[in-house]
DNA sequence: CATTCTTGGTAACAGATGTTACAAAGCATA
DNA sequence: TATGCTTTGTAACATCTGTTACCAAGAATG
C-alpha cells in the first residue's frame, strides 16, 4: 500500500477525512525512467499526486520542436492537469518521467467533488495553481533574460536537484532538445563550462561542481 | 454606478446572490492609460474585475530589464492577482494601463469568502487561472520558437486588437521595451516589415495591414 | 582484433541580434 | 526663423547562436 508515503509527503496539507477518500480512490501508478504520462493534445482523466522521482513537463510547437518548462518534484502536482480535467479540455503539455517515479491518480469525478466539500483540497489546488505559475514566470524570466551558456548551467543545476545527484547522465543532443537548441552549441558552451570550473565531463557524465 | 457594465460582462457568469455582493463590496476604478496599478513587490489586497479597456502585465529582472508577458480585456481578471491575495505574498508581475480603462475592485476578504459560498465564483477563479496559465504558455511559445521580426508583428497585431486601434502610436523605444530589445533593432525590422507590406510608419504612428 | 554505432570535438561559415555612433527629419517653442 | 528636443534611419561592427561537415574517441559486438 500507499498509505505511509501518502501521509509522509500529503499527511500535513489534507484533513483525515480526505486522506480517506484519497486512499479509496486513488490508484498507485510506478513509471520507470524515460517513460512518457501525458502527451500533448490527450485528454486527462486522472491527476497525479506525486510521490516520490521527478517529472519533466515539455511544451512543444507545430514543427515539433521541443522546450522543457520545468520539473515536478514529490509533494508536487500538475496543476495544468487539473485546469484539464476540468474544463475537459486537452492537454498543452508533455510529461515525462525524469526518474524512475511513484504517484497516486486520481481520477476526474472526485476532484470536482472534493473541490466543494473540502477546504483542504480547495487550497491545495489554488496553491499548485500559484506555484506552477511561478514556474512557467521563471521560465519566462531564464528565455528572455538569459544567454544559452547561462541557461545551460541552470539546467544542469535544476537536473542535478530534482535527480538527487550531481553526476547527470546525458548525451549532449538530449541536452540540447530540452533547451532548444543544437547539439553543436550545447558542446560548444559545455567546454567553455568546463574551462571555467564550473562542471567536469566525461563521456555520458556531467558533474556539475558550481551547485 | 456601474450596474449595467458589470451586467454586461459578468451576468451570465455569476448568480444573482453574488452579482448583489459584487455591487454591495466592490467599487469602481478608473485609470487612464499610462497609469501604474501595481508594482512589482508590492502587496496586493484586491482584485480587479475588468469592465473596459486592457491592461499590460509586465515582468522585470534584477537589472530592470522589462517584458510584456500579455494583454488583460474585459471580462478578465488577472488571476495571479488572486493567487496573491490568498497567499498575502506579493505581486510578481507589473500591471500598466494601456488604455483608458474601468474596473471594479474586489478586497481580499470577499473573495476568500466567496471561494467557499458561491460554485459560480468558484468556477470563475479556477477559468481565471487556466485562461492565465494559457497566456503564459504562449508567451513561452513567442521566445522560445519565433524570432524578433515575428514577435514584432505578432506584438503590434497583439496591441492593434486590445486597443481596437490599428493605428498604434508609440515610439519605437517603447515597443523595444516591451519586446526587451533595442531601438535599433525595432526600427530596422520595422522597416523591414513596411518593405513586406504588412505595416506602414509614420512618425510616433504605426498601421498595422497585415491584421 | 576488426567493424560498427554512438557520442563528442572542432572548424568554418551564415544569420540574427545587440551596440555605438552619428546624421537627418519632425515637432515644439522662444 | 532659430533653437533645441524627440524620434527615426543607417552604417559599421561585435557577439551570439545555428548549421554543415568532418574527424576522432569511446563503447559495443562480432
Amino acid at each position: 500500500m500507499f498509505k505511509e508515503a501518502l501521509e509522509q509527503h500529503y499527511g500535513f496539507l489534507f484533513e483525515p477525512a480526505l486522506m480517506e477518500e484519497i486512499l479509496r480512490f486513488g490508484s498507485l501508478k510506478k513509471v520507470a525512467a524515460g517513460q512518457q504520462l501525458i502527451e500533448i493534445g490527450e485528454l486527462i482523466t486522472h491527476m497525479p499526486l506525486l510521490l516520490s522521482g521527478a517529472i519533466k513537463i515539455m511544451r512543444e510547437d507545430e514543427k515539433s520542436d521541443e522546450l522543457l518548462l520545468y520539473f515536478i518534484e514529490k509533494g508536487d502536482t500538475c496543476a495544468m492537469s487539473f485546469s484539464c480535467c476540468m474544463g475537459g479540455s486537452k492537454s498543452d503539455i508533455r510529461a515525462v518521467a525524469e526518474t524512475d517515479a511513484e504517484m497516486i491518480m486520481i481520477p476526474v469525478a472526485q476532484m470536482e467533488a472534493w473541490m466543494s466539500n473540502y477546504k483542504t483540497w480547495q487550497q491545495f489546488v489554488l496553491d499548485s495553481y500559484q506555484a506552477r505559475m511561478k514556474e512557467l514566470l521563471h521560465t519566462i524570466d531564464t528565455l528572455a533574460f538569459l544567454r544559452m551558456d547561462d541557461r545551460l548551467l541552470k539546467h544542469l543545476q535544476d537536473k542535478a536537484k530534482v535527480t538527487g545527484d550531481d553526476h547527470i547522465h546525458a548525451t549532449h543532443q538530449e541536452i540540447a532538445y530540452d533547451l532548444h537548441t543544437s547539439r553543436v552549441v550545447i558542446s560548444r558552451l559545455l567546454k567553455k563550462l568546463e574551462n571555467e570550473g564550473k562542471i567536469s565531463m566525461h563521456r555520458n557524465d556531467i558533474t556539475v561542481i558550481d551547485l
